[in-house]
DNA sequence: ACGGGACTTCGCAAATTTGCTAAGCTATAA
DNA sequence: TTATAGCTTAGCAAATTTGCGAAGTCCCGT
Protein backbone atom coordinates (compact mmCIF):
# COMPACT_ATOMS: atom_id res chain seq x y z
CA UNK A 1 0.00 0.00 0.00
CA UNK A 2 2.56 1.83 0.43
CA UNK A 3 1.54 4.76 2.97
CA UNK A 4 3.38 7.76 4.69
CA UNK A 5 2.44 10.61 2.12
CA UNK A 6 -0.65 11.48 4.01
CA UNK A 7 0.68 13.01 7.30
CA UNK A 8 3.23 14.46 4.48
CA UNK A 9 0.77 16.19 2.54
CA UNK A 10 -0.78 17.20 5.39
CA UNK A 11 2.71 19.10 7.22
CA UNK A 12 2.87 20.47 3.74
CA UNK A 13 -0.41 21.33 3.52
CA UNK A 14 -0.79 24.03 6.40
CA UNK A 15 2.61 24.82 5.98
CA UNK A 16 3.16 26.32 3.00
CA UNK A 17 0.04 25.92 0.89
CA UNK A 18 -2.93 27.41 2.78
CA UNK A 19 -1.21 30.74 3.20
CA UNK A 20 -0.86 32.59 -0.16
CA UNK A 21 -1.23 29.69 -2.59
CA UNK A 22 -4.83 28.86 -3.20
CA UNK A 23 -3.97 28.06 -7.29
CA UNK A 24 -2.20 25.09 -5.99
CA UNK A 25 -4.88 23.91 -4.02
CA UNK A 26 -5.75 21.25 -7.38
CA UNK A 27 -2.51 19.76 -6.58
CA UNK A 28 -3.10 18.81 -3.24
CA UNK A 29 -6.44 17.93 -3.31
CA UNK A 30 -5.80 15.43 -6.02
CA UNK A 31 -3.35 14.17 -3.66
CA UNK A 32 -5.54 13.42 -1.29
CA UNK A 33 -8.28 12.07 -3.05
CA UNK A 34 -5.84 9.74 -4.70
CA UNK A 35 -4.66 8.23 -1.86
CA UNK A 36 -8.33 7.98 -0.14
CA UNK A 37 -8.99 6.30 -3.25
CA UNK A 38 -6.38 3.93 -2.59
CA UNK A 39 -6.97 3.74 0.60
CA UNK A 40 -10.70 2.85 0.09
CA UNK A 41 -9.83 0.04 -2.74
CA UNK A 42 -7.63 -1.33 -0.46
CA UNK A 43 -10.15 -1.71 2.69
CA UNK A 44 -12.55 -2.74 0.79
CA UNK A 45 -10.71 -5.55 -0.52
CA UNK A 46 -9.32 -7.04 2.69
CA UNK A 47 -12.59 -6.39 4.65
CA UNK A 48 -13.82 -9.04 1.82
CA UNK A 49 -11.15 -11.11 3.04
CA UNK A 50 -9.39 -11.29 -0.65
CA UNK A 51 -5.84 -11.57 -2.05
CA UNK A 52 -4.83 -8.81 -4.60
CA UNK A 53 -5.04 -12.01 -6.79
CA UNK A 54 -8.06 -12.89 -6.07
CA UNK A 55 -9.75 -9.69 -6.45
CA UNK A 56 -7.95 -9.15 -9.81
CA UNK A 57 -9.43 -12.48 -11.21
CA UNK A 58 -12.94 -10.88 -10.32
CA UNK A 59 -12.25 -7.60 -11.99
CA UNK A 60 -10.66 -8.77 -14.61
CA UNK A 61 -7.13 -7.84 -14.36
CA UNK A 62 -4.25 -8.91 -12.98
CA UNK A 63 -2.36 -8.61 -9.16
CA UNK A 64 -0.19 -5.75 -10.08
CA UNK A 65 -3.29 -3.49 -11.41
CA UNK A 66 -4.13 -3.99 -8.55
CA UNK A 67 -1.36 -2.60 -6.26
CA UNK A 68 -0.78 -0.07 -8.48
CA UNK A 69 -4.67 1.14 -7.96
CA UNK A 70 -3.57 0.74 -4.08
CA UNK A 71 -0.84 2.95 -3.92
CA UNK A 72 -1.85 6.62 -2.63
CA UNK A 73 0.59 7.94 -4.63
CA UNK A 74 -0.73 6.55 -7.78
CA UNK A 75 -2.70 9.00 -9.52
CA UNK A 76 -4.14 7.37 -12.77
CA UNK A 77 -7.58 6.40 -10.83
CA UNK A 78 -10.22 6.67 -13.59
CA UNK A 79 -14.80 5.95 -12.75
CA UNK A 80 -14.16 2.87 -15.11
CA UNK A 81 -11.58 0.94 -12.69
CA UNK A 82 -13.50 2.21 -10.36
CA UNK A 83 -16.64 0.74 -11.44
CA UNK A 84 -15.39 -2.37 -11.94
CA UNK A 85 -13.77 -2.81 -8.80
CA UNK A 86 -17.05 -1.79 -7.15
CA UNK A 87 -19.31 -3.87 -9.45
CA UNK A 88 -17.16 -7.08 -8.10
CA UNK A 89 -17.45 -6.64 -4.81
CA UNK A 90 -20.87 -6.01 -5.07
CA UNK A 91 -21.41 -2.00 -4.86
CA UNK A 92 -21.76 0.85 -6.80
CA UNK A 93 -19.33 3.86 -7.06
CA UNK A 94 -20.93 6.82 -5.56
CA UNK A 95 -19.45 10.16 -5.84
CA UNK A 96 -19.60 13.75 -4.71
CA UNK A 97 -18.26 17.87 -4.67
CA UNK A 98 -18.01 18.63 -1.41
CA UNK A 99 -17.94 22.27 -0.68
CA UNK A 100 -14.40 22.60 1.51
CA UNK A 101 -13.24 25.90 3.15
CA UNK A 102 -16.45 27.92 3.68
CA UNK A 103 -18.78 25.37 4.96
CA UNK A 104 -18.54 22.76 7.67
CA UNK A 105 -20.54 20.66 6.71
CA UNK A 106 -20.28 17.04 8.83
CA UNK A 107 -18.69 14.65 6.81
CA UNK A 108 -20.41 11.22 6.41
CA UNK A 109 -17.72 9.23 6.55
CA UNK A 110 -18.73 5.80 8.09
CA UNK B 1 -26.53 17.49 -21.71
CA UNK B 2 -28.08 14.93 -23.80
CA UNK B 3 -30.06 13.62 -21.05
CA UNK B 4 -32.18 10.63 -22.13
CA UNK B 5 -30.59 7.19 -21.40
CA UNK B 6 -31.15 7.10 -17.60
CA UNK B 7 -34.72 6.18 -18.18
CA UNK B 8 -34.13 3.53 -20.86
CA UNK B 9 -31.33 2.37 -18.78
CA UNK B 10 -33.85 1.52 -15.95
CA UNK B 11 -36.25 -0.23 -17.70
CA UNK B 12 -33.58 -2.20 -19.33
CA UNK B 13 -32.26 -3.09 -16.05
CA UNK B 14 -35.37 -4.07 -15.03
CA UNK B 15 -36.64 -6.14 -17.59
CA UNK B 16 -33.46 -8.07 -18.84
CA UNK B 17 -30.82 -7.67 -16.43
CA UNK B 18 -31.75 -8.33 -13.20
CA UNK B 19 -33.10 -11.47 -13.90
CA UNK B 20 -30.67 -13.70 -14.46
CA UNK B 21 -27.46 -12.04 -15.81
CA UNK B 22 -25.49 -10.37 -12.50
CA UNK B 23 -22.18 -10.07 -14.97
CA UNK B 24 -24.11 -7.39 -16.40
CA UNK B 25 -24.17 -5.57 -13.58
CA UNK B 26 -21.13 -3.97 -14.00
CA UNK B 27 -22.19 -1.90 -16.94
CA UNK B 28 -25.04 -1.21 -15.96
CA UNK B 29 -23.71 0.26 -12.78
CA UNK B 30 -20.96 1.85 -14.77
CA UNK B 31 -23.52 3.19 -17.01
CA UNK B 32 -25.43 5.12 -13.94
CA UNK B 33 -22.08 5.92 -12.26
CA UNK B 34 -21.04 8.06 -15.70
CA UNK B 35 -24.37 9.38 -15.69
CA UNK B 36 -24.49 10.56 -12.07
CA UNK B 37 -21.03 11.92 -12.72
CA UNK B 38 -21.95 13.79 -16.10
CA UNK B 39 -25.17 15.52 -14.33
CA UNK B 40 -23.35 16.53 -11.25
CA UNK B 41 -21.02 18.11 -13.15
CA UNK B 42 -23.70 20.19 -15.16
CA UNK B 43 -25.21 20.44 -11.84
CA UNK B 44 -22.17 22.07 -10.22
CA UNK B 45 -21.44 24.16 -13.58
CA UNK B 46 -24.94 25.61 -13.77
CA UNK B 47 -25.68 26.28 -9.87
CA UNK B 48 -21.90 28.21 -10.03
CA UNK B 49 -23.72 30.16 -12.64
CA UNK B 50 -20.72 29.52 -15.38
CA UNK B 51 -20.95 28.84 -19.24
CA UNK B 52 -18.74 25.87 -20.34
CA UNK B 53 -16.68 27.94 -21.75
CA UNK B 54 -16.30 30.25 -18.19
CA UNK B 55 -15.61 26.89 -16.63
CA UNK B 56 -13.44 25.87 -19.15
CA UNK B 57 -11.20 28.24 -18.78
CA UNK B 58 -11.09 27.80 -14.76
CA UNK B 59 -10.21 23.97 -15.38
CA UNK B 60 -7.95 24.58 -17.77
CA UNK B 61 -9.22 23.17 -20.82
CA UNK B 62 -11.65 24.20 -23.74
CA UNK B 63 -15.52 24.02 -23.73
CA UNK B 64 -16.29 20.84 -26.15
CA UNK B 65 -14.26 19.16 -22.91
CA UNK B 66 -16.81 20.61 -20.60
CA UNK B 67 -19.32 19.42 -22.47
CA UNK B 68 -18.01 15.91 -23.23
CA UNK B 69 -17.35 15.55 -19.58
CA UNK B 70 -21.10 16.41 -19.16
CA UNK B 71 -22.58 14.08 -21.65
CA UNK B 72 -24.26 11.47 -20.11
CA UNK B 73 -22.80 8.58 -22.31
CA UNK B 74 -18.90 9.53 -22.16
CA UNK B 75 -17.43 6.83 -19.90
CA UNK B 76 -13.77 8.68 -19.84
CA UNK B 77 -14.27 10.16 -16.71
CA UNK B 78 -11.01 9.93 -14.46
CA UNK B 79 -10.47 11.28 -10.99
CA UNK B 80 -7.64 13.55 -12.23
CA UNK B 81 -10.09 15.80 -14.14
CA UNK B 82 -12.96 15.50 -11.70
CA UNK B 83 -10.56 16.75 -9.48
CA UNK B 84 -9.05 19.59 -11.19
CA UNK B 85 -13.29 20.66 -11.82
CA UNK B 86 -13.62 20.60 -8.08
CA UNK B 87 -10.57 22.02 -7.41
CA UNK B 88 -11.72 24.98 -9.48
CA UNK B 89 -15.15 25.30 -7.56
CA UNK B 90 -13.50 24.95 -4.76
CA UNK B 91 -14.82 22.17 -4.08
CA UNK B 92 -13.43 18.46 -3.29
CA UNK B 93 -14.13 15.28 -4.80
CA UNK B 94 -15.55 12.49 -2.53
CA UNK B 95 -15.82 8.78 -3.46
CA UNK B 96 -17.53 6.35 -2.01
CA UNK B 97 -18.33 2.73 -2.68
CA UNK B 98 -21.81 1.90 -1.62
CA UNK B 99 -23.55 -1.52 -1.37
CA UNK B 100 -26.72 -2.58 -3.56
CA UNK B 101 -28.78 -5.01 -3.31
CA UNK B 102 -28.18 -6.36 0.37
CA UNK B 103 -28.20 -3.11 1.91
CA UNK B 104 -31.21 -0.63 2.17
CA UNK B 105 -29.27 2.11 3.39
CA UNK B 106 -30.94 5.42 2.88
CA UNK B 107 -29.21 7.36 -0.39
CA UNK B 108 -27.93 10.97 0.40
CA UNK B 109 -28.73 12.53 -2.44
CA UNK B 110 -29.29 15.99 -2.05
C1' DA C 1 17.67 -23.37 3.93
C1' DC C 2 14.00 -23.99 0.74
C1' DG C 3 9.55 -23.18 -1.04
C1' DG C 4 5.21 -20.59 -1.57
C1' DG C 5 2.02 -16.80 -0.87
C1' DA C 6 1.21 -11.88 -0.90
C1' DC C 7 2.56 -7.74 -2.56
C1' DT C 8 5.46 -4.27 -5.12
C1' DT C 9 7.96 -2.54 -8.98
C1' DC C 10 9.48 -2.34 -13.77
C1' DG C 11 8.91 -2.04 -18.66
C1' DC C 12 6.32 -1.93 -22.71
C1' DA C 13 2.61 -2.29 -26.09
C1' DA C 14 -2.12 -1.52 -26.51
C1' DA C 15 -6.11 0.93 -25.37
C1' DT C 16 -8.22 5.05 -23.71
C1' DT C 17 -8.56 9.95 -22.44
C1' DT C 18 -7.38 14.70 -23.11
C1' DG C 19 -6.61 18.95 -25.72
C1' DC C 20 -7.89 21.60 -29.45
C1' DT C 21 -9.70 23.21 -33.71
C1' DA C 22 -13.33 23.42 -36.74
C1' DA C 23 -17.98 22.95 -37.87
C1' DG C 24 -22.89 22.33 -36.64
C1' DC C 25 -27.20 23.49 -34.27
C1' DT C 26 -30.67 26.26 -31.77
C1' DA C 27 -32.39 30.25 -29.72
C1' DT C 28 -32.37 34.98 -28.99
C1' DA C 29 -31.36 39.91 -30.14
C1' DA C 30 -30.60 43.56 -33.31
C1' DT D 1 -31.81 38.30 -42.13
C1' DT D 2 -27.52 38.55 -39.68
C1' DA D 3 -25.00 38.09 -35.65
C1' DT D 4 -23.85 36.13 -31.32
C1' DA D 5 -23.97 33.10 -27.27
C1' DG D 6 -24.08 28.52 -25.63
C1' DC D 7 -23.63 23.96 -26.47
C1' DT D 8 -22.63 19.59 -29.16
C1' DT D 9 -20.07 16.76 -32.27
C1' DA D 10 -16.24 15.20 -35.18
C1' DG D 11 -11.50 14.12 -35.88
C1' DC D 12 -6.74 13.59 -34.64
C1' DA D 13 -2.36 13.93 -32.26
C1' DA D 14 -0.48 13.83 -27.79
C1' DA D 15 -0.59 12.29 -23.23
C1' DT D 16 -2.09 8.99 -19.92
C1' DT D 17 -3.88 4.57 -18.21
C1' DT D 18 -4.40 -0.31 -18.54
C1' DG D 19 -2.84 -5.10 -19.22
C1' DC D 20 0.41 -8.22 -18.24
C1' DG D 21 4.62 -10.75 -17.60
C1' DA D 22 8.93 -10.86 -15.16
C1' DA D 23 11.57 -10.06 -11.29
C1' DG D 24 12.33 -8.69 -6.55
C1' DT D 25 11.14 -8.35 -1.47
C1' DC D 26 9.33 -10.02 2.77
C1' DC D 27 7.35 -13.20 5.69
C1' DC D 28 5.71 -17.52 7.22
C1' DG D 29 5.69 -22.65 7.47
C1' DT D 30 8.19 -26.87 6.74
Amino acid sequence: MKKKTTSDALKIMDQRYFDGKPERQAELEQAFAEDAVARKIYTLRTKAGLTQKQLAKMVGTTDSVISRLEDADYEGHSMAMLTRIAAALDKRVEIRFVPIRHTPQPVHEH
